[in-house]
DNA sequence: CGGGGTAGTTTTGTAGGATAAAAGTCGGAA
DNA sequence: TTCCGACTTTTATCCTACAAAACTACCCCG
């Protein structure tokens, strides 16, 4: 404390998620994801994950009620925390995703993510294209020129590709729909963590976003079904090349 | 396993709910979803909630907690806990739904909630009756059984219905279709409650159910999912019938 | 006169202790 | 034997104190 202390250019503006409370959570949580704990099991009390942790009980107990509220367990006086059955967790959030996707392996994972993408978003497109807002369709060709004017196969083509897929969710007007967006956004960035360039045609990528546009700027229901059907089907077929590989 | 032993009925088995800390999460999160605090708006500090709900900080800490993970909020210190942005909202949380019904008029509620379903439930049916499995199938048999036992429109038949739909998600073999769960068991429920017999095929209920039992039954995935439509198509005519009455 | 660092201030984050309430277990008395 | 009440374990709640973050504003020094 003595000591001179420099400061740095740039805060270090710490993620939200670097505190104690979160740290456990995430720590209690990937050992439900990943077995060690399975579901109607008794977990360790307070007391014994804040020896565990170094933290305290007040801690402990802020990570369990995060964790309750992701229907991971319930707590009752007397019993412990019990692991609840798979059917209750959340697993459409972030933080359980996350440490699901940590638990399985990567083949799997995306699988069954692209599996809920070829359920999902040829309905959500059919929806949109049917009453999307000059608003949304501008989101959805922002996205879509800013996929045109990155590299392929960087950062920023992910993102905007993500981006597009969000604008159409959106553009369905139903927001039950929006929390769907995180296994999208899972599934794009599995795949670029997974399949490195195994892409059969990476040149159809952007003709096939175009026509999801161009169906959805004219309302053409039908024509969004199909055209993001066959964007799906080109992602698979990346998706079985890189299996393959 | 001495059931000789008959234990006098036992009282008050209260709700986990009924807890101090979740009645908070409970009166800040139907706050939130009411529009009382829109998204990007700053919550009042933790000793305001305490006052406001003669609880301890510990008790509102707890709340909060429970809301962050459910994507509502986030806190940061000497700024306060922030509502997020919509999209981050967690709906298909059951909390999160409920409180978001509350706050709807239940028609728009039930319309969203049904168009889910016409997405999902037919390619779900697709993936059941290709690959369920023999308990998978008897599950859905027995919820349909039950079902044919029930009263019409009765507490049961919803039961039933419910198990039925959450058995048919089940035996897709993908976990992440499981969450959605939630939009089935809120769609029939708020169905029970708001369309009071307003069926206009009543007698087609049993026969349609039947046909997806044997379409997933004899794995003809199509079959399935035409079986499903016409389910949803049903459900539809319903649906339209009680929201013009 | 201006810029930058620093002290103050507010709010959440963490710790730790004390007590209450829930829900089993077990023993003793009617 | 049966039932009731102490005992026990674990979460639930409250309290207090202090640490850390992040914004404000001011003062020192160039």
């Amino acid at each position: 404390m003595g000591e001179r202390r420099m400061k740095p250019v740039r805060a270090p503006r710490r993620q939200p998620g670097s505190r104690v409370h979160s740290e456990l959570a995430a720590g209690i949580g990937r050992r439900i994801l990943d077995g060690t704990y399975p579901p109607g099991s008794l977990l360790p009390n307070e007391a014994e994950w804040g020896q565990m942790f170094g933290a305290s009980r007040t801690a402990v107990r802020e990570a369990i009620r995060t964790l309750n509220g992701k229907g991971l367990l319930v707590s009752r006086p007397k019993i412990g925390s019990r692991v609840e059955p798979r059917e209750r967790w959340n697993l459409l959030d972030r933080d359980v995703m996350a440490w699901h996707r940590a638990a399985l392996d990567e083949r799997t994972f995306l699988l069954s993510l692209q599996e809920i993408r070829r359920i999902l978003e040829p309905g959500a497109a059919v929806l949109a294209a049917a009453r999307r807002s000059p608003a949304q369709l501008a989101a959805l060709e922002r996205a879509f020129a800013d996929m045109q004017s990155a590299e392929v196969s960087s950062e920023a083509m992910v993102e905007a590709d993500v981006r597009f897929h969000l604008a159409l969710l959106a553009a369905a007007n139903n927001e039950l729909l929006v929390p769907f967006g995180i296994v999208i956004e899972q599934a794009l960035a599995s795949m670029f963590a997974y399949t490195t360039s195994h892409a059969v045609h990476p040149e159809q990528l952007l003709p096939l976003h175009a026509a999801v546009v161009r169906a959805v700027a004219s309302q053409s229901p039908e024509a969004a079904r199909k055209a993001v059907t066959a964007l799906l089907d080109d992602t698979d077929e990346t998706l079985v090349a890189a299996v393959e590989a």
